[in-house]
DNA sequence: ACCATTCAATCAAACGTTTGATTTATGTTT
DNA sequence: AAACATAAATCAAACGTTTGATTGAATGGT
């Protein structure tokens, strides 16, 4: 069965992809240049317009490319939990949370990914561009509903609750920081990058941490209003 | 005293940073034109070499700038610190720990440079250029190392130990990931921007986990070599 | 008359994209 | 099986535009 054809097609395809995916993670959507791509990628310039219309449209590829990566290496974290929840106790849900932020630590400090990811999801954070949506539905909107029923039902709230939102990036974004802002932790730490004991005690105080903050006392409604 | 000739000077010059401010906040360094700039500042294209030599100047001097308008927005809290910081009690300093990231939140949420400086500041972050170094000796450094300072006497540690700066930086995350991941957390609450409520309950349930991180158990050095 | 500053005009280089020809694979007819 | 026709994919070359930078003249306060 000949899937020469197919085969060559998505060749230069995803060889164009992971240059794409190299570049703009470490460089603006500006900073890259089509031919910069095409050279890493081994290919003719027009490879981009033919493939992905133009430039706009491989840096969306590019984005749904990363986000599926992701999504895959978070799948067997993110898959097996809805079934594991229904059956689970309330104690092992906040367990399960920590440990759910840890491997996502070691995921993006470590894993092969995480080395392009952060700089394009960044930006696309701060500043939304079509791929955006891509990226939410796939990769921050699973993990963020996720983790927010892991505490909603450790702490006895609704996973809708405000409170446990914030919770819930509050408890990403302390994770998320070591990676973000490396290069300032590094220099504060004098070194170079982090030591095998830097990322064992990071992702211990991280654990510690965690649990401190699921444990802290639902807000009473005592509203105002 | 004829200030009319420094004025001019800084007239221009300062229109171009306002100018080049707003731009590289919003924009990539690259996606951002030197003709964009001077029109928007009302200048002429050779206003930018003849005051900052070219266009990496201009973002150096920009990056300064804002690091200036920033350190200063936080000046208060930062340099009365130090002087109060050694009369004052351990109980003090969690306290003013938590208020500390308190302010923090609402000047990177609510104030006018926060519209800017997230870009500008996590660009620096990933992808350290000449004009990091200013940002960490006039910003993150001194932050960091107050808010560590504060930390370490709170719980009866070192601010050079390991575990106190990864806490530091646990608290930086949570509060900042709100500026970073706005777009995200937006679109979880189905909202289009933070509402009154929101701003509240973030900093409340922030001043909470604070306390909590701030009191867990000191590591003991059970340590394994 | 001098100096700092601003200006319009111009430059080469790099940009994203398009073109038309060429090569490679697939399918059809004999 | 061989010859042909059609489509898919790649290629070198060129397009017009925009980029950052430079120039030398004009402006205005002292």
């Amino acid at each position: 069965m000949s899937t020469t054809q197919t085969e060559s097609r998505n060749d230069t395809r995803t060889r164009l992809l992971n240059a794409a995916l190299q570049a703009f993670g470490s460089r603006d959507y500006d900073g890259v240049s089509t031919r910069e791509i095409v050279e890493m990628a081994d290919a003719n310039i027009s490879a981009i317009s033919y493939h992905f219309e133009n430039k706009q449209g491989l840096y969306h590829a590019t984005v749904a490319y990363l986000s599926e990566i992701l999504k895959a290496g978070m799948a067997e974290q993110l898959d097996s939990l809805e079934p594991w929840l229904k059956q689970a106790s309330a104690e092992d849900c906040g367990e399960k949370a920590c440990q759910f932020l840890g491997h996502f630590f070691e995921h993006i400090l470590l894993g092969e990914v995480g080395k392009h990811a952060p700089g394009i999801i960044f930006r696309e954070q701060n500043r939304p561009t079509e791929a955006y949506q891509i990226l939410f539905e796939t990769l921050l909107g699973p993990m963020h509903k996720t983790l927010a029923q892991l505490v909603a039902k450790y702490r006895g709230q609704s996973a809708q609750d405000p409170q446990v939102l914030y919770m819930v990036h509050s408890l990403l974004g302390q994770t998320v920081i070591f990676r973000i802002a490396q290069t300032t932790l590094l220099k504060i730490l004098k070194q170079k990058k982090y030591s095998r004991e830097d990322i064992k005690g990071i992702k211990h105080q991280l654990g510690t941490q965690c649990r401190a903050i699921l444990d802290t006392q639902p807000i009473t409604n005592h509203s105002d209003q």
